[in-house]
DNA sequence: CCTTTCACATGATGAGCATCATATTATACA
DNA sequence: TGTATAATATGATGCTCATCATGTGAAAGG
């Protein structure tokens, strides 16, 4: 009896991944649940089996991969002085390799407008998850600035979010590095205490 | 001859005008050719008379509808004193008119994500008016602030861009309205000379 | 060893999509 | 008035999509 449910534990997680990759990718239309499918090594048929339908698949990646996010951006951000902690922050989040390598960074830039305009049912999912990544921002501003943290951390979420989403719409063209370089510049120096 | 011709351009028009709501409700994909004539009064079959295909269709929506945001964005900025011009423009694109009105704004916060990943075709356009606005923006930065004013431009791009994107999918939350607020905030004092 | 169960595959359904071939209809000009 | 032109409509093409009904094979538990 473990042995099948294992086995099924790990078929869920595997069509979890393909998905969490695919939709970062190619947004949440362009991942198909036969492409999804595919890419954990299945076929269309047995999705159901596992998820109650595309919708309750994107919002699991939604979750995990903001979750994973967060992970990797704070990760040993507190062995850094204070002063030098939002800096790392932006560098991690606004670099060439996080806009080149869709497929293991940020959500949001994938999804971002398809949430705003056709799918608008994540837009609780994205709430909740913007939300917490402000709140982990939060936490690393320096205290005592000129702004309630809590909007200087929302608006760092933006220009985050935003910077990035650009970069890689822009991606090829000499604009995509100096979108990058501007929002690390400009992040760097507005949110310094 | 000439009616015949004036009709056409009439038509011509109308189709476009059609397609500057959808895409900026909808997206790209979500603005099906079939809608877009609808829209237009008009039937599918007719569209190809008036636009090579719906990528030529989507081109000339993104370069319309930019150029119209540019207008209105700047219409009347430089009668303000210098330093009230940023917080004027702020406030006319972080505004939750701009926000709800989705089929008269800025096209770019529904686009972006479809452009950085299944709409690449539409890069170059994306690079061109992008840049377009943010040579508009460098026009009215206070001279001599700290940082390069190019770079300062195309860091507020990313910030209204990005911030008006995630008030628009967060629409109807509590955070929608404070996104733009807290973008509008930093955003005035981060270019303030 | 045999029966039950269920993960997964096959294949179908009905919808929506961009595009196009053909038909219609109204105007423009001889 | 009659013929040519071309804007628009009708209807079809072949595709992709989410979802599901049914089949199959292997493992679980008696």
């Amino acid at each position: 009896m473990t042995t099948k449910v294992e086995q099924k534990e790990r078929t869920h997680e595997s069509i979890l991944e393909s998905a969490a990759r695919l939709v970062r990718e190619k947004g949440i239309g362009g991942a198909s649940v036969a492409d999804v499918m595919k890419g954990a090594g299945l076929t269309v048929g047995g999705f159901y089996a596992h998820f109650r339908s595309k919708e309750a698949l994107v919002d699991a990646v939604l979750r995990t991969t903001a979750e994973r996010l967060r992970e990797s951006l704070f990760f040993e951000v507190d062995d850094k002085p204070e002063e030098a902690r939002i800096e790392l922050v932006l560098k991690r989040y606004l670099s060439a390799k996080h806009r080149d390598e869709y497929e293991k960074g940020c959500p949001f830039p994938s999804v971002m407008s398809e949430v705003g305009t056709t799918a608008e049912c994540y837009r609780g999912v994205v709430a909740e998850e913007i939300s917490n990544m402000a709140a982990g921002l939060e936490e690393h501003l320096p205290t005592g600035g000129a702004l309630p943290r809590k909007q200087a951390a929302l608006a760092l979420v933006a220009l985050m979010v935003g910077g990035l989403g650009m970069a890689r719409a822009l991606r090829g063209t000499r604009l995509s590095d100096d979108v990058l370089a501007a929002c690390r510049v400009v992040g760097a120096r507005a949110f310094r205490g």
